[in-house]
This record gives C-alpha cells, sequence and structure tokens, in this order.
DNA sequence: CCCATTTCCCCCTTACATCA
DNA sequence: CTGATGTAAGGGGGAAATGG
C-alpha cells in the first residue's frame, strides 16, 4: 500500500504529541524535551471566498445529512483510520466525494484528539486535587504526632526526675530509652513509630521534605 | 543513490451555517 | 442584528512510496 505510516512513525507522533500536551500542563519541565523548532513566519496564502449566494454559484455549503453522519460516526467507531478501498466505498454509499469523507475523518480524528486530552486534563486535575488534600491530611497527622511526642518527651522527663529523686544509687542519672520498656510505647498509640526517637533532638523534619530522604 | 512526484496525514486556519 | 459555536474545507508541511 502506498501510504502506510510504519510503527515507528506512530509512536514518535505519540510521543511527540503527549510531550506537547504535557510542556503546555507544565511548562519549563517538558518543553525542554521538544525539539526546538525553528519559528518561521510565512505569509499564508488566504483562501478564497465561497460565495454564500446558491444562485449565482451553485455551490452552498451544506452540512452533511443525519443519516450521511451516522453512517461516517458508525465507520469512525470500527476503525478511525481510512484505507482508501473503505474511503471509495463510503464515498459512493453516502453519495459523497471521495475527498469529502477524507476530510470528515480528518476533521473527526482532530475532534476525537481535543476531546482526550480534555478528559486527560480532567483527569489529572483530578488526581492532583486529591493529591493535594492527601498531603494536607499527611501534614495534620504529622503536627499531631510531633505534639503527642512533645507530650511523651515531657511525661518521660516528669518520670525520670521523679526515679532520680527517689534512687539515688541509679547507675546513671543520664536517661536512655533502653530501660523503658517496649509497653511505654503503647499508652500513646504510637506502635511502630519506636524508630522518631531515633532522630536527633530538633532535628524533625518539615512539610514533606522526609518525601526525599 | 538521487530527485521529483504523488498520496496521505496532521495541524492550523478560514469561511459558512446555525443558534441563542 | 450580532456574537458564539460547530463544522466543512483550504493550505502548509512532513513522511513514505514509487518511478525515472
Amino acid at each position: 500500500m502506498l501510504r502506510e505510516m510504519t510503527t515507528n512513525m506512530k509512536a514518535q507522533t505519540q510521543v511527540d504529541d503527549q510531550l506537547v500536551l504535557l510542556s503546555q500542563y507544565y511548562p519549563g519541565i517538558y518543553d525542554q524535551l521538544i525539539p526546538e523548532q525553528v519559528e518561521v513566519v510565512k505569509p499564508r496564502r488566504r483562501r478564497k471566498k465561497i460565495k454564500a449566494d446558491a444562485s449565482s454559484t451553485g455551490f452552498r455549503k451544506r452540512k452533511l445529512s443525519d443519516e450521511q453522519v451516522t453512517l461516517l460516526e458508525q465507520n469512525f467507531g470500527d476503525e478511525h483510520k481510512l484505507e482508501s478501498e473503505r474511503k471509495d466505498r463510503l464515498a459512493s454509499e453516502l453519495g459523497l466525494d471521495p475527498r469529502q469523507v477524507a476530510v470528515w475523518f480528518q476533521n473527526r480524528r482532530a475532534r476525537w484528539k481535543s476531546k482526550k486530552i480534555e478528559e486527560e486534563y480532567l483527569k489529572l486535575k483530578t488526581d492532583h486535587d486529591s493529591t493535594i488534600l492527601e498531603k494536607c491530611r499527611l501534614e495534620t497527622e504529622v503536627l499531631q504526632l510531633k505534639e503527642q511526642l512533645c507530650e511523651a518527651e515531657k511525661k518521660l522527663n516528669r518520670l525520670v526526675e521523679r526515679l532520680d529523686g527517689t534512687t539515688s544509687t541509679s547507675p546513671s542519672s543520664s536517661f536512655s530509652m533502653e530501660y523503658i520498656e517496649p509497653p511505654f510505647f503503647d499508652g500513646f498509640g504510637m506502635e511502630g513509630l519506636e524508630n522518631v526517637f531515633c532522630m536527633q533532638e530538633n532535628s524533625y523534619i518539615h512539610g514533606f521534605d522526609w518525601l526525599n530522604i
């Protein structure tokens, strides 16, 4: 067949389309990946104006009939691409010029593509919004946990002070986590967070920076 | 191998039809 | 009447096939 895009070409076209799309959503990130295009401004030839007056030219831009559009839509649903054979068959079925059928498919693919882009945008936006929401929720949770930790440390200090006051023969005046039995954590609902205490004091991680660790 | 031609496609744009 | 919107079609330019 004379006209048949290679798989590579199709794939490249799709990648380029995606990059262009992403570069529009995220300027400055993806646009670096698009091959730089030299902007050459060429004057476009203006199209001849079609006279709307049917009586003078015999031509009048016509919308396709509902039946024609229905059949075209059915065919488009089957396959978005149009081979010559199918184009000619469809054209004779519809009483249209094969060129008109090709143009209709071209425009239909463009509509389909922009609809897809819009859907993809909405999906990304929804995902983004829910991620932001989750981020806020997690940040709130981190704050609450920090408060709990602070309270636990205060409580611990009071215990240590009391112990120091009653047992002067204590092996060491400096407190070590080794002497705290695991059940200590149970009271604060912090199971599994023991590692938090391994961090140096005042080195808590703010915001979402911990994600970078 | 090179080059011109043909055919098809995508993309952008324009002109026309229709409707609120 | 007018502006907005939808759509058929024009035209530029790229890619691939083909033939001389």
